[in-house]
DNA sequence: TCTGGGGTCCTAGGACCC
DNA sequence: TCTGGGGTCCTAGGACCC
Protein backbone atom coordinates (compact mmCIF):
# COMPACT_ATOMS: atom_id res chain seq x y z
CA UNK A 1 0.00 0.00 0.00
CA UNK A 2 1.43 3.11 -1.04
CA UNK A 3 0.86 6.53 1.21
CA UNK A 4 -1.98 7.58 -1.45
CA UNK A 5 -3.36 4.67 -0.75
CA UNK A 6 -2.90 5.12 3.42
CA UNK A 7 -4.32 8.67 2.91
CA UNK A 8 -7.29 7.30 0.92
CA UNK A 9 -8.44 4.66 3.28
CA UNK A 10 -7.61 6.34 6.40
CA UNK A 11 -9.95 9.10 5.80
CA UNK A 12 -13.22 9.07 8.00
CA UNK A 13 -16.43 7.94 7.23
CA UNK A 14 -19.42 9.53 9.18
CA UNK A 15 -22.05 7.01 9.81
CA UNK A 16 -25.30 7.65 11.04
CA UNK A 17 -27.34 5.24 13.71
CA UNK A 18 -31.48 6.11 14.12
CA UNK A 19 -33.15 4.32 16.92
CA UNK A 20 -36.49 4.82 17.70
CA UNK A 21 -37.51 5.89 21.04
CA UNK A 22 -39.44 2.77 22.37
CA UNK A 23 -41.16 2.32 18.60
CA UNK A 24 -43.98 0.78 18.93
CA UNK A 25 -45.50 2.96 21.64
CA UNK A 26 -44.34 5.88 19.76
CA UNK A 27 -46.31 4.79 17.00
CA UNK A 28 -48.98 4.34 19.24
CA UNK A 29 -48.95 7.81 20.65
CA UNK A 30 -48.08 9.40 17.39
CA UNK A 31 -51.57 7.59 15.95
CA UNK A 32 -53.62 8.77 19.39
CA UNK A 33 -52.14 11.57 21.32
CA UNK A 34 -54.15 11.27 24.03
CA UNK A 35 -51.89 8.36 25.34
CA UNK A 36 -48.96 11.08 25.68
CA UNK A 37 -47.71 10.74 28.85
CA UNK A 38 -49.17 7.71 30.34
CA UNK A 39 -47.58 4.48 31.26
CA UNK A 40 -48.29 2.47 27.75
CA UNK A 41 -47.23 -0.98 26.81
CA UNK A 42 -48.03 -2.79 23.65
CA UNK A 43 -47.55 -7.03 23.37
CA UNK A 44 -51.62 -7.77 24.70
CA UNK A 45 -51.44 -10.29 22.05
CA UNK A 46 -48.85 -12.09 23.21
CA UNK A 47 -48.73 -12.05 26.54
CA UNK A 48 -45.81 -10.25 27.45
CA UNK A 49 -44.74 -6.68 27.42
CA UNK A 50 -42.75 -5.76 23.73
CA UNK A 51 -42.59 -1.99 24.09
CA UNK A 52 -43.56 0.10 26.90
CA UNK A 53 -43.77 4.14 27.37
CA UNK A 54 -40.85 5.87 29.60
CA UNK A 55 -43.39 6.55 32.01
CA UNK A 56 -44.15 2.92 32.07
CA UNK A 57 -40.65 2.17 32.67
CA UNK A 58 -41.16 5.08 35.51
CA UNK A 59 -43.41 2.53 36.99
CA UNK A 60 -41.29 -0.47 37.01
CA UNK A 61 -42.75 -2.41 33.77
CA UNK A 62 -39.90 -4.36 32.11
CA UNK A 63 -39.82 -5.26 28.80
CA UNK A 64 -40.94 -8.99 28.45
CA UNK A 65 -43.42 -8.87 32.00
CA UNK A 66 -46.31 -11.25 31.67
CA UNK A 67 -49.46 -9.16 30.73
CA UNK A 68 -51.30 -10.36 33.94
CA UNK A 69 -48.74 -8.50 36.43
CA UNK A 70 -48.90 -5.55 34.51
CA UNK A 71 -52.76 -5.74 35.27
CA UNK A 72 -52.04 -6.52 38.89
CA UNK A 73 -48.97 -4.48 39.46
CA UNK A 74 -49.34 -1.29 37.85
CA UNK A 75 -53.02 -1.19 37.18
CA UNK A 76 -53.10 2.55 35.46
CA UNK A 77 -50.96 1.15 32.79
CA UNK A 78 -53.00 1.28 29.53
CA UNK A 79 -52.64 -2.14 27.47
CA UNK A 80 -52.60 -2.13 23.91
CA UNK A 81 -52.45 -5.21 20.72
CA UNK A 82 -49.45 -4.76 18.42
CA UNK A 83 -50.66 -3.09 15.38
CA UNK A 84 -47.41 -4.33 13.04
CA UNK A 85 -49.21 -2.91 9.92
CA UNK A 86 -49.08 0.92 11.15
CA UNK A 87 -45.46 -0.11 13.10
CA UNK A 88 -44.12 -1.18 9.37
CA UNK A 89 -45.99 2.11 7.64
CA UNK A 90 -44.49 4.08 10.25
CA UNK A 91 -41.16 2.34 10.22
CA UNK A 92 -41.10 3.05 5.90
CA UNK A 93 -42.12 7.16 6.19
CA UNK A 94 -39.00 7.06 9.08
CA UNK A 95 -36.41 5.44 6.45
CA UNK A 96 -38.07 8.07 3.95
CA UNK A 97 -37.24 10.71 5.43
CA UNK A 98 -33.72 9.59 6.14
CA UNK A 99 -33.26 9.01 2.64
CA UNK A 100 -33.83 12.83 1.71
CA UNK A 101 -30.34 13.32 3.16
CA UNK A 102 -28.66 10.28 2.82
CA UNK A 103 -28.87 8.02 -0.63
CA UNK A 104 -26.82 5.11 1.38
CA UNK A 105 -29.57 3.99 4.03
CA UNK A 106 -29.82 0.59 5.65
CA UNK A 107 -33.22 -0.56 7.43
CA UNK A 108 -31.44 -2.31 9.90
CA UNK A 109 -34.44 -3.56 11.50
CA UNK A 110 -38.27 -2.21 12.01
CA UNK A 111 -36.72 0.82 14.12
CA UNK A 112 -33.52 1.21 13.25
CA UNK A 113 -31.32 2.41 10.40
CA UNK A 114 -27.74 3.49 9.44
CA UNK A 115 -26.75 5.71 7.02
CA UNK A 116 -23.36 6.81 5.27
CA UNK A 117 -23.34 10.28 5.44
CA UNK A 118 -20.17 11.16 4.41
CA UNK A 119 -19.62 14.38 2.14
CA UNK A 120 -22.82 15.29 2.83
CA UNK A 121 -21.82 18.42 5.04
CA UNK A 122 -20.15 19.74 1.98
CA UNK A 123 -23.18 18.97 -0.16
CA UNK A 124 -25.99 20.31 2.41
CA UNK A 125 -23.43 23.38 4.01
CA UNK A 126 -24.26 22.16 7.05
CA UNK A 127 -22.37 20.23 9.98
CA UNK A 128 -23.16 16.62 10.08
CA UNK A 129 -24.66 17.72 13.40
CA UNK A 130 -27.27 20.31 11.90
CA UNK A 131 -27.99 17.96 9.02
CA UNK A 132 -28.73 15.15 12.08
CA UNK A 133 -30.88 17.73 14.37
CA UNK A 134 -32.46 18.33 11.07
CA UNK A 135 -33.56 14.37 10.21
CA UNK A 136 -34.56 14.18 13.98
CA UNK A 137 -36.75 17.16 13.86
CA UNK A 138 -38.40 16.10 10.80
CA UNK A 139 -39.09 12.81 12.23
CA UNK A 140 -40.66 14.22 14.86
CA UNK A 141 -42.79 16.52 13.40
CA UNK A 142 -44.21 14.97 10.61
CA UNK A 143 -44.10 11.56 12.12
CA UNK A 144 -44.72 12.43 16.12
CA UNK A 145 -41.99 10.08 16.75
CA UNK A 146 -39.07 10.10 18.73
CA UNK A 147 -35.77 9.28 18.17
CA UNK A 148 -32.05 8.53 19.19
CA UNK A 149 -29.37 9.78 16.97
CA UNK A 150 -25.83 8.75 17.16
CA UNK A 151 -23.13 9.78 14.70
CA UNK A 152 -19.73 8.25 14.54
CA UNK A 153 -16.95 6.99 12.01
CA UNK A 154 -18.32 3.26 12.19
CA UNK A 155 -21.15 1.29 13.07
CA UNK A 156 -20.63 0.41 16.08
CA UNK A 157 -19.58 3.50 17.49
CA UNK A 158 -22.44 5.00 16.10
CA UNK A 159 -24.78 2.16 18.07
CA UNK A 160 -22.95 3.08 21.05
CA UNK A 161 -23.17 7.12 20.31
CA UNK A 162 -27.14 6.81 19.53
CA UNK A 163 -27.57 4.77 22.57
CA UNK A 164 -25.66 7.23 24.96
CA UNK A 165 -28.57 9.58 25.36
CA UNK A 166 -31.92 8.22 25.27
CA UNK A 167 -34.84 9.57 24.32
CA UNK A 168 -34.10 11.88 21.57
CA UNK A 169 -31.02 12.07 21.93
CA UNK A 170 -28.25 13.56 19.56
CA UNK A 171 -24.54 12.39 20.32
CA UNK A 172 -21.43 12.97 18.59
CA UNK A 173 -18.71 10.28 18.86
CA UNK A 174 -15.20 11.25 17.18
CA UNK A 175 -12.13 8.86 16.64
CA UNK A 176 -10.10 10.91 18.84
CA UNK A 177 -12.62 11.23 21.83
CA UNK A 178 -13.99 8.10 21.39
CA UNK A 179 -12.24 6.46 24.73
CA UNK A 180 -14.01 9.08 26.87
CA UNK A 181 -17.14 7.47 26.17
CA UNK A 182 -15.99 3.79 25.70
CA UNK A 183 -14.22 3.84 29.16
CA UNK A 184 -17.80 4.29 30.62
CA UNK A 185 -19.42 1.43 28.63
CA UNK A 186 -18.98 -1.79 30.31
CA UNK A 187 -18.10 -4.22 27.62
CA UNK A 188 -21.22 -6.58 27.68
CA UNK A 189 -23.21 -3.64 26.20
CA UNK A 190 -21.15 -3.12 22.65
CA UNK A 191 -23.25 -4.41 19.93
CA UNK A 192 -22.66 -8.15 19.11
CA UNK A 193 -20.68 -8.96 22.41
CA UNK A 194 -23.16 -10.83 24.63
CA UNK A 195 -23.60 -11.97 28.10
CA UNK A 196 -21.40 -15.22 27.89
CA UNK A 197 -18.27 -13.41 25.56
CA UNK A 198 -18.72 -10.56 28.65
CA UNK A 199 -18.07 -13.20 30.91
CA UNK A 200 -14.81 -14.42 29.33
CA UNK A 201 -13.75 -10.92 28.87
CA UNK A 202 -14.35 -9.98 32.49
CA UNK A 203 -13.24 -12.87 33.86
CA UNK A 204 -9.77 -11.61 31.69
CA UNK A 205 -9.38 -8.23 33.42
CA UNK A 206 -11.72 -6.39 30.36
CA UNK A 207 -14.50 -4.78 31.60
CA UNK A 208 -15.18 -1.52 29.69
CA UNK A 209 -14.98 -1.42 25.93
CA UNK A 210 -12.22 0.53 26.26
CA UNK A 211 -10.47 -1.87 27.91
CA UNK A 212 -11.34 -4.10 25.17
CA UNK A 213 -9.86 -1.55 22.53
CA UNK A 214 -6.28 -1.89 24.46
CA UNK A 215 -5.96 -4.93 23.78
CA UNK A 216 -3.89 -5.82 20.92
CA UNK A 217 -5.48 -7.82 18.04
CA UNK A 218 -3.25 -10.85 18.57
CA UNK A 219 -4.92 -11.28 21.78
CA UNK A 220 -7.61 -11.01 20.35
CA UNK A 221 -7.77 -13.84 17.95
CA UNK A 222 -6.10 -15.88 20.10
CA UNK A 223 -9.28 -15.17 22.65
CA UNK A 224 -12.10 -14.54 20.92
CA UNK A 225 -14.30 -16.09 17.46
CA UNK A 226 -13.95 -13.79 14.10
CA UNK A 227 -16.47 -11.78 14.59
CA UNK A 228 -15.07 -10.34 17.81
CA UNK A 229 -11.84 -8.93 15.33
CA UNK A 230 -14.78 -6.60 13.57
CA UNK A 231 -16.00 -5.46 16.45
CA UNK A 232 -12.36 -5.06 17.88
CA UNK A 233 -11.86 -2.60 14.94
CA UNK A 234 -14.79 -0.76 14.66
CA UNK A 235 -14.27 0.27 18.29
CA UNK A 236 -11.15 1.73 17.33
CA UNK A 237 -12.48 3.98 14.76
CA UNK A 238 -11.90 1.59 11.73
CA UNK A 239 -14.64 0.99 9.68
CA UNK A 240 -15.29 -2.80 9.00
CA UNK A 241 -18.74 -3.42 8.42
CA UNK A 242 -20.25 -1.54 5.37
CA UNK A 243 -23.87 0.20 5.15
CA UNK A 244 -25.98 -2.46 3.63
CA UNK A 245 -28.67 -0.29 1.60
CA UNK A 246 -29.66 -4.07 -0.30
CA UNK A 247 -33.36 -4.41 0.97
CA UNK A 248 -34.33 -7.36 2.59
CA UNK A 249 -37.10 -9.22 0.63
CA UNK A 250 -36.35 -12.64 1.43
CA UNK A 251 -35.06 -15.48 3.84
CA UNK A 252 -32.38 -17.90 4.10
CA UNK A 253 -34.51 -19.69 6.85
CA UNK A 254 -37.80 -19.43 8.73
CA UNK A 255 -38.61 -21.13 11.85
CA UNK A 256 -41.99 -21.35 13.87
CA UNK A 257 -41.62 -22.17 17.48
CA UNK A 258 -43.98 -22.56 20.58
CA UNK A 259 -43.99 -22.55 24.37
CA UNK A 260 -45.91 -23.79 26.87
CA UNK A 261 -46.38 -24.35 30.45
CA UNK A 262 -46.33 -26.24 32.08
CA UNK A 263 -43.32 -28.29 30.44
CA UNK A 264 -44.65 -31.52 29.18
CA UNK A 265 -43.11 -35.49 27.81
CA UNK A 266 -45.99 -35.88 26.01
CA UNK A 267 -44.86 -37.28 22.94
CA UNK A 268 -48.59 -37.29 20.68
CA UNK A 269 -48.72 -33.41 21.99
CA UNK A 270 -45.03 -32.66 20.98
CA UNK A 271 -45.23 -34.13 17.81
CA UNK A 272 -48.02 -32.84 16.93
CA UNK A 273 -46.96 -29.33 17.87
CA UNK A 274 -43.84 -30.18 15.27
CA UNK A 275 -46.45 -31.33 12.81
CA UNK A 276 -47.99 -27.89 12.91
CA UNK A 277 -44.83 -25.49 12.68
CA UNK A 278 -44.14 -27.60 9.98
CA UNK A 279 -47.30 -27.15 8.09
CA UNK A 280 -46.83 -23.21 9.54
CA UNK A 281 -43.48 -22.79 7.75
CA UNK A 282 -44.20 -24.66 4.94
CA UNK A 283 -47.08 -21.92 3.96
CA UNK A 284 -44.73 -19.14 4.91
CA UNK A 285 -42.03 -20.74 2.64
CA UNK A 286 -44.75 -21.30 -0.08
CA UNK A 287 -45.96 -17.45 -0.04
CA UNK A 288 -42.28 -16.55 -0.67
CA UNK A 289 -41.82 -18.78 -3.32
CA UNK A 290 -39.18 -20.49 -1.40
CA UNK A 291 -38.13 -24.23 -0.92
CA UNK A 292 -35.63 -25.87 1.85
CA UNK A 293 -32.32 -27.62 1.43
CA UNK A 294 -32.57 -28.59 4.83
CA UNK A 295 -34.91 -29.11 7.99
CA UNK A 296 -34.11 -29.14 11.91
CA UNK A 297 -36.58 -29.38 14.70
CA UNK A 298 -35.20 -28.60 18.74
CA UNK A 299 -37.01 -29.16 21.56
CA UNK A 300 -36.18 -26.93 24.78
CA UNK A 301 -35.87 -28.55 28.58
CA UNK A 302 -37.44 -27.48 31.36
CA UNK A 303 -34.13 -26.32 32.31
CA UNK A 304 -34.05 -24.66 28.81
CA UNK A 305 -31.38 -27.12 26.64
CA UNK A 306 -32.09 -27.39 23.57
CA UNK A 307 -31.95 -30.74 21.64
CA UNK A 308 -31.84 -30.28 18.08
CA UNK A 309 -31.75 -32.91 14.86
CA UNK A 310 -31.53 -31.63 11.19
CA UNK A 311 -31.51 -33.31 7.76
CA UNK A 312 -30.63 -32.34 4.18
CA UNK A 313 -33.48 -32.91 1.62
CA UNK A 314 -32.35 -35.41 -0.97
CA UNK A 315 -35.09 -33.47 -2.85
CA UNK A 316 -35.99 -29.98 -1.55
CA UNK A 317 -39.70 -29.13 -0.90
CA UNK A 318 -42.27 -27.08 0.66
CA UNK A 319 -44.87 -29.43 1.04
CA UNK A 320 -45.55 -30.98 4.53
CA UNK A 321 -46.87 -34.32 3.45
CA UNK A 322 -42.97 -34.58 1.35
CA UNK A 323 -40.84 -33.92 4.38
CA UNK A 324 -43.13 -35.62 7.09
CA UNK A 325 -41.33 -38.77 7.64
CA UNK A 326 -37.80 -37.30 8.15
CA UNK A 327 -39.47 -34.89 10.19
CA UNK A 328 -40.77 -37.94 12.35
CA UNK A 329 -37.07 -39.46 12.52
CA UNK A 330 -35.74 -36.39 13.40
CA UNK A 331 -37.98 -36.21 16.29
CA UNK A 332 -37.41 -39.80 17.79
CA UNK A 333 -33.76 -38.80 17.42
CA UNK A 334 -34.31 -35.68 19.50
CA UNK A 335 -36.92 -36.64 21.97
CA UNK A 336 -36.57 -38.67 25.05
CA UNK A 337 -40.03 -39.91 27.30
CA UNK A 338 -38.21 -38.93 30.69
CA UNK A 339 -37.24 -35.50 30.08
CA UNK A 340 -39.98 -32.52 29.98
CA UNK A 341 -40.15 -29.60 27.17
CA UNK A 342 -41.01 -26.70 27.51
CA UNK A 343 -40.57 -25.62 23.68
CA UNK A 344 -40.41 -27.16 20.20
CA UNK A 345 -39.72 -25.54 16.97
CA UNK A 346 -38.97 -26.18 13.41
CA UNK A 347 -36.61 -24.13 11.03
CA UNK A 348 -36.50 -24.50 7.26
CA UNK A 349 -33.47 -23.79 6.44
CA UNK A 350 -31.06 -23.49 3.42
CA UNK A 351 -33.79 -21.82 1.70
CA UNK A 352 -33.71 -21.46 -1.86
CA UNK A 353 -35.90 -20.06 -4.73
CA UNK A 354 -38.94 -22.09 -5.51
CA UNK A 355 -38.70 -23.80 -9.35
CA UNK A 356 -42.09 -25.77 -9.24
CA UNK A 357 -43.40 -26.20 -12.69
CA UNK A 358 -46.62 -24.53 -12.91
CA UNK A 359 -48.19 -28.00 -14.89
CA UNK A 360 -52.10 -28.89 -14.28
CA UNK A 361 -53.00 -30.67 -11.24
CA UNK A 362 -52.33 -34.14 -12.76
CA UNK A 363 -49.40 -33.12 -14.78
CA UNK A 364 -46.64 -33.97 -12.43
CA UNK A 365 -44.84 -36.74 -12.61
CA UNK A 366 -43.16 -37.33 -9.04
CA UNK A 367 -45.02 -37.67 -6.06
CA UNK A 368 -43.93 -34.59 -4.42
CA UNK A 369 -44.49 -32.48 -7.91
CA UNK A 370 -48.29 -33.47 -7.10
CA UNK A 371 -47.58 -32.81 -3.57
CA UNK A 372 -46.91 -29.40 -4.76
CA UNK A 373 -48.82 -28.64 -7.24
CA UNK A 374 -52.24 -29.59 -4.41
CA UNK A 375 -50.59 -26.89 -2.12
CA UNK A 376 -50.50 -24.06 -4.86
CA UNK A 377 -54.31 -25.13 -5.12
CA UNK A 378 -54.70 -26.04 -0.96
CA UNK A 379 -53.18 -22.33 -0.83
CA UNK A 380 -55.87 -20.74 -3.07
CA UNK A 381 -58.26 -22.15 -0.65
CA UNK A 382 -56.95 -21.39 2.39
CA UNK A 383 -57.13 -17.55 1.07
CA UNK A 384 -60.31 -17.67 0.09
CA UNK A 385 -61.75 -19.18 3.18
CA UNK A 386 -58.78 -18.90 6.60
CA UNK A 387 -55.95 -20.19 7.64
CA UNK A 388 -55.70 -23.93 8.39
CA UNK A 389 -59.20 -25.27 6.30
CA UNK A 390 -56.99 -28.28 5.55
CA UNK A 391 -54.22 -29.73 7.53
CA UNK A 392 -52.49 -33.32 8.62
CA UNK A 393 -54.18 -35.41 10.70
CA UNK A 394 -50.75 -35.58 13.18
CA UNK A 395 -51.75 -31.99 13.83
CA UNK A 396 -55.00 -32.34 14.41
CA UNK A 397 -54.51 -32.44 18.07
CA UNK A 398 -52.40 -29.45 18.21
CA UNK A 399 -55.11 -27.13 17.30
CA UNK A 400 -57.85 -25.97 19.45
CA UNK A 401 -61.33 -25.55 17.24
CA UNK A 402 -62.05 -28.71 14.60
CA UNK A 403 -62.58 -27.44 11.03
CA UNK A 404 -65.95 -27.40 10.19
CA UNK A 405 -68.28 -27.30 7.23
CA UNK A 406 -68.73 -30.51 4.99
CA UNK A 407 -65.98 -29.86 2.13
CA UNK A 408 -62.96 -29.29 4.49
CA UNK A 409 -64.05 -32.45 6.21
CA UNK A 410 -63.73 -34.21 3.06
CA UNK A 411 -60.07 -32.86 2.38
CA UNK A 412 -59.32 -33.43 5.59
CA UNK A 413 -59.83 -37.26 5.34
CA UNK A 414 -58.65 -36.87 1.58
CA UNK A 415 -55.13 -35.84 3.18
CA UNK A 416 -54.91 -37.72 6.07
CA UNK A 417 -54.97 -40.91 3.71
CA UNK A 418 -52.24 -39.29 1.28
C1' DT B 1 -38.54 -11.18 36.80
C1' DC B 2 -36.73 -17.55 36.12
C1' DT B 3 -36.67 -15.85 30.81
C1' DG B 4 -41.24 -15.09 23.72
C1' DG B 5 -40.53 -15.62 18.72
C1' DG B 6 -37.92 -14.98 14.48
C1' DG B 7 -33.72 -14.38 12.45
C1' DT B 8 -28.13 -14.55 11.19
C1' DC B 9 -23.49 -16.19 11.45
C1' DC B 10 -19.71 -19.12 13.25
C1' DT B 11 -17.28 -23.40 14.81
C1' DA B 12 -15.98 -28.09 15.93
C1' DG B 13 -15.91 -32.75 14.82
C1' DG B 14 -16.84 -36.67 11.92
C1' DA B 15 -17.35 -38.80 7.34
C1' DC B 16 -15.76 -39.23 2.98
C1' DC B 17 -12.88 -38.55 -1.01
C1' DC B 18 -8.56 -37.83 -3.47
C1' DT C 1 -0.05 -52.72 2.34
C1' DC C 2 0.63 -48.76 5.12
C1' DT C 3 0.92 -43.97 5.55
C1' DG C 4 0.01 -38.60 5.32
C1' DG C 5 -2.38 -34.36 4.26
C1' DG C 6 -6.02 -31.49 2.36
C1' DG C 7 -10.66 -30.30 0.82
C1' DT C 8 -15.60 -30.46 1.39
C1' DC C 9 -20.00 -31.77 3.04
C1' DC C 10 -22.96 -32.78 6.95
C1' DT C 11 -24.62 -32.36 11.67
C1' DA C 12 -25.02 -30.36 16.35
C1' DG C 13 -24.66 -26.61 18.97
C1' DG C 14 -23.43 -21.85 20.49
C1' DA C 15 -23.79 -16.89 20.50
C1' DC C 16 -25.81 -12.83 19.21
C1' DC C 17 -29.35 -9.56 17.40
C1' DC C 18 -34.18 -7.20 17.31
Amino acid sequence: MDAHDFQKNSKSKVILHIDGDAFFVGVEVAKNPKLKGLPVVTGEERGIVSALSYEAKALGVVRGMPIFRVKKEFPSTIILPGDYKSYAEYSGKMFDIVSRYAYCVEEYSIDECFADITGLDRTLKKTYKEIAEQIKKEINDELGLSVSIGLAPTKVLAKVASNWVKPNGLTIIEKETASNFLAKVPVGKVWGIGPKTAEVLIRRGVETAVDFCEKDLVWVKQCLSKPYEAIWNELNGILIMDVDTDVKNTYSSIQKTRTFHPATNDKVFLWSQISKHIEDACRKARYYELVPKKISIFLKTKDFKIVSASSALSLPSNAPEVTLSITRNLFKKVYSKDILYRTAGVILDDLTADFTPQADLFGGTTKSDKFDLIHKQIDLLEYKLGKRIVHLGSTQKALKHKTSGTDADELDRDLLFL
